[in-house]
DNA sequence: GCTGAAACGTCGGAGCT
DNA sequence: AGCTCCGACGTTTCAGC
């Protein structure tokens, strides 16, 4: 993980479509160097894979929200089985602190917001945020500081 | 928005870099009505971006986390400006609910997620939920269900 | 990590349904 | 209007160094 390591994440971190040619060309290197490095990040799991990201209200999902809960130890494997089948549900992270999980989801409209709400909490009391906005849109990971 | 549209946004959700060629393969289109598509789709706004998922774990980032905080209306410019210069915050969110904005954050240590906690609650209350496992993997959009 | 050549993918224009 | 076909060009891949 040196420099052009972290250069190439930004890269495709801001343009995951970029060609390989031009990779090579921004960090200065031949197109099969770039390449190879490409496919380490690939293999040591540091690049997940590349995704498109999707804007939700463009898409006809015009709510988003984060739901904090808190489930009981015995309930958890259960819920995460429904979390499964539920696929307005986007993401959720199993957290320390007073909640057990926080899901991150969309919704065409608030009833359906309400429905998902209802079949969420029957495994325990959820506090639900609505997003209204985004003031800090997802950014890129750097390279961390060296001296930290 | 057809079907084939949607099939394109789960493609691309799935695997960014795949060619047009393999896309049209896929939807059982040509090449340019494919490349259309997708170009319409940016053009929509409904693709805002190509972006590599990178695994902070792996890239030297040993915790991330979620921060609640709820801060004064009046310190709100300045908190912004704040969370804008700290790298390590990758997504900030404005929501209803008890808290006034919902952050994502990473930290290469215990000692380095304290001393950002430090700066963010000079502009008011939070609270931390640090991030042990992830269940639910950040997952695509899909199309909403006709009927609700 | 670099070069070169073949295979493959991309992008435009003209013509078709 | 959207799709298909085709040719020129750019990109990827793999060999050998």
């Amino acid at each position: 993980m040196d420099e052009l390591d972290w250069k190439l994440l930004s890269l495709l971190q801001d343009n995951a479509r970029m060609t390989y040619t031009e990779l090579a060309r921004q960090i200065h290197l031949s197109v099969p160097a770039a390449t190879e490095r490409v496919k380490r990040l690939e293999d040591a799991g540091i690049i997940e894979g590349y995704v498109a990201k999707v804007n939700a209200v463009a898409a006809g999902y015009a709510v988003s929200a984060l739901i904090a809960i808190t489930v009981p130890q015995p309930a958890k494997v259960k819920f995460l089985k429904l979390l499964d089948t539920i696929p307005q549900i986007l993401e959720c992270h199993h957290v320390t602190g007073a909640d057990s999980y926080i899901i991150r989801l969309v919704a065409v409209s608030m009833a359906s917001l309400e429905r998902l709400i209802e079949q969420i909490n029957l495994y325990g009391e959820t506090r639900t945020s609505i997003v209204m906005s985004t003031p800090l849109p997802p950014r890129a990971l750097k390279q961390p500081p060296a001296s930290k």
